[in-house]
DNA sequence: CCGCTCATGTAACTGGTTACATGATTTA
DNA sequence: TAAATCATGTAACCAGTTACATGAGCGG
């Protein structure tokens, strides 16, 4: 899976993300990292405060971030910035973010729960597929909503990001209709 | 995140797929469903031993399989198949898979990738995205094949998650076309 | 008889998670 | 002034992984 990063400089996918939000915004907080990843409605990560302070913490060891002590009134708090050695194991990830096999196949848990339907009687999975396609339908909404959020944005990154949710949500839902098909009697 | 099954007879998903196998392939040995998840190409598990046998004893505990020493020859093997209990333990997941919240949104580390791009030259981003498509598009062959391989058989369901798998392939590559013109300069 | 597959099993590790605890600052 | 948010941090846990070890059976 991920690589580790002991032998050289990689990066596994939440230590590129965590590097890319921190080059990207910035001198920023481990808070202020922690609300990307929860605020974003991909579901891999938490952004939990056990995942993303240790994680920090070892970028800063290998030399990838380093911190300011800022106080802000009276409390003190940490911001991080990228270093050029940062940088450049960044750089590396995004001209190798991951082998084929990573890249290859998504993950869909409904494929999984496809594969075992003809366990349940055919009206009644029939049924629970429509009931699939209004929740994806929903979903589909949310993503329009999002793209047009950042309708406006310079970068258009983020607009594809969202893109990239619409696309697969409805490639989702044309497959969902073509099961419902193929489970007629 | 995934349910734990202590408080009621709820399942995690791998739990719920190993019972799957169990239920549709009868009677099979734990290695035989470390092959089934080995063989699929879904990236999500890998099949590991230390992943399987633990998981079906703990299931084999709650009582949702039982097992039978069988001797092939000289060596003793344990067959397992699903239980009454188990059974319906598999029934009520394929009706309740997963919350709105994992149906939703998949986990694309495409996505990821992508909205970092603008920390590298346009050019070198665009060749990238590049790649990426050619990549994809062998995802899409080895879709196609898996799909004819289940050309024959009884049920539908290993051709559609084919289809599933073929479907996403082809929504992220458009995805990719568009973010590629988005990189014009 | 050598190497491959079948089959079982365990130990050490990893990359996260939830949950908790603390306290400052801001907002209603 | 109470409640929400900002900000930091840690402990316990969990579902998986890799890697290793053992040994039977089988095909070339």
């Amino acid at each position: 899976m991920a690589k580790q990063s002991k032998t050289t400089n990689a990066a596994t996918e939440l230590e590129a993300a965590v590097l890319g939000v921190v080059w990207r915004d910035g001198p920023c907080t481990r808070y202020a990292i922690r609300q990307d990843f929860r605020e974003s409605r991909a579901p891999r990560w938490s952004g939990s405060a056990g995942a993303i302070y240790p994680l920090v913490q070892r970028l800063e060891l290998r030399g990838l971030v380093r911190s300011k002590s800022t106080v802000r009134g009276k409390r003190p708090q940490r911001d991080y910035r990228i270093t050029p050695r940062g940088r450049s194991v960044f750089e590396r990830w995004l001209r190798a973010p991951f082998g084929p096999a990573e890249a290859a196949l998504l993950h869909d848990p409904l494929r999984t729960w496809v594969l075992f339907l003809d366990a349940l009687p055919l009206d009644e999975a029939r049924s629970l597929v429509s009931g699939a396609i209004e929740v994806l339908g929903q979903e589909v909404l949310r993503s329009k909503e999002d793209f047009r959020e950042h309708a406006n944005d310079k970068s258009p990154l983020s607009r594809l990001a969202a893109r990239n949710a619409l696309l697969l949500s409805q490639a989702r839902i044309r497959w969902l209709v073509e099961v419902k098909e193929a489970l007629q009697p």
